[in-house]
DNA sequence: CCTTTTCGTGTGGAAATGACACTAAGTCAA
DNA sequence: TTGACTTAGTGTCATTTCCACACGAAAAGG
């Protein structure tokens, strides 16, 4: 009901928001984006990227809105992670927050902080600052569903440039997992899922032998997904 | 903020509920718990327990709360299976739900319509009605979702008797995956797990053998999760 | 005591997994 | 031009896991 002042309901509603868990992989490394926050509560903590669900908005749609707008970034995959809404975990009211994940490839966008965000920047999952809300726990819920699943599902192309050698998928793949893999066991298998189109140039770059450049090809996972199938790494 | 009649915010809010899917097992089958709509919209129909979250309530508390007020069930397992929120999944508003899905014991409930419910029911999953709202859609959703869990996780003995045999055990697993299982291979895998305790007494009924009673002992698989551990079905 | 019914058990062939080390191809500097 | 250096790329074998498969055991009831 709009009233002069405001939104009216008979009953109380907690307020609802979405935060997004963008991941991004430089430097070796598995990263998450972070924004500092510019207003109270939490001022000049490191908090996820996120904001109000507007009524009549889709879930996802405004995840993907969000993310633009205080952060210029179009995500290549966007899943849900789950709801959190523990009581406690705004100090304001009580707000329920609808999470989601991203992969982004590097270039698919350009970090820029908006809003009321002070800045906007990439953290290595390893060494997080400490996050605002219940921030850091929605961040280790999202990690533990990337690895779960990029072991059954070809979702880690997202982070890569579209043109990739193995030697770089393999190291995504160990950032990810946090294990050393064995070279030859995993070309093995990540050339039998039949999933990579070799292309015809090769990666040359610096005094050593060339690399094989491959991309992903979607045609090819649809048409394995069709007739029921799942793979393990 | 309180007013007159009702609360007041500066900005629109979705509403929010939460909705749970309950199984059962019964008759050899999996079941899932509806209620009888006795409310518009969609009176009459079939729908998922659910109502709406009150400010300051936790979301699996919620949950819990709605289950036992519509349907009198104290859920062994409750795990949340993700928010739905498409604009126009409720006619009448912006209606944003997070879902549940349950497991229960029979015997650890007496069905009791109650609140604006009009019957309690238990709908094989193979032939559910068409369901009110999105609700078929969340079913479907919370069903590949036990699908994926009983497979890496122990939940199953959450839908028998605290007593069970290996026979009932497989007939459980058979008809949430909705596959035939290899008897002999099935008793060889669950009993290598050593999650199970081999109780002293037999189940004696009917002219035939009698079959070895087990409990699920969640101290040992306590003990083996703590050291990183994953099984397959 | 004979029939019926479900319970409970082992083996062998096939496939998947995982450990392991050297050659190939390029750059650069002496 | 040649040799040193660096990363790319490749195959085998032993072990383990997977899966298909059939019959004796134990009780009840007539």
């Amino acid at each position: 009901m709009r009233g002069k002042k405001g939104y009216t309901y008979e009953y109380a509603r907690p307020a609802l928001t979405v935060d997004c868990v963008v991941f991004g992989f430089g430097g070796g490394e598995l990263e998450v984006l972070l924004i500092e926050r510019g207003l109270a509560p939490y001022e000049g903590w490191w908090a996820l990227p996120g904001g109000f669900v507007r009524v009549g908005e889709d879930l996802g749609a405004a995840a993907g809105r969000e993310l633009s707008e205080e952060a210029g970034i179009d995500a290549g995959y966007l899943e849900q992670l789950g709801a959190f809404g523990a009581p406690g975990r705004d100090p304001r009211e009580h707000v329920v927050s609808v999470a989601y994940w991203a992969l982004v490839r590097p270039g698919d966008y350009r970090l820029a902080a908006a809003t009321d965000a002070v800045a906007a920047r990439w953290h290595g999952v390893g060494a997080l600052p400490r996050l605002a809300f219940d921030h850091g726990e929605i961040v280790g819920v999202a990690v533990e569903r990337l690895r779960a699943r990029v072991r059954h599902q070809p979702v880690g192309f997202n982070l890569l440039p579209e043109k990739f050698t193995l030697t770089e998928l393999q190291g995504l793949y160990e950032a990810i997992l946090g294990e050393g893999l064995d070279k030859r066991n995993f070309r093995k298998r990540v050339l039998a899922l039949d999933l990579l189109t070799a292309l015809p140039e090769e990666r040359r770059e610096g005094a050593h032998r060339p690399a094989q450049l491959y991309r992903f090809d979607p045609d090819k996972y649809a048409r394995l997904e069709r007739r029921g199938f799942h793979f393990e790494l």
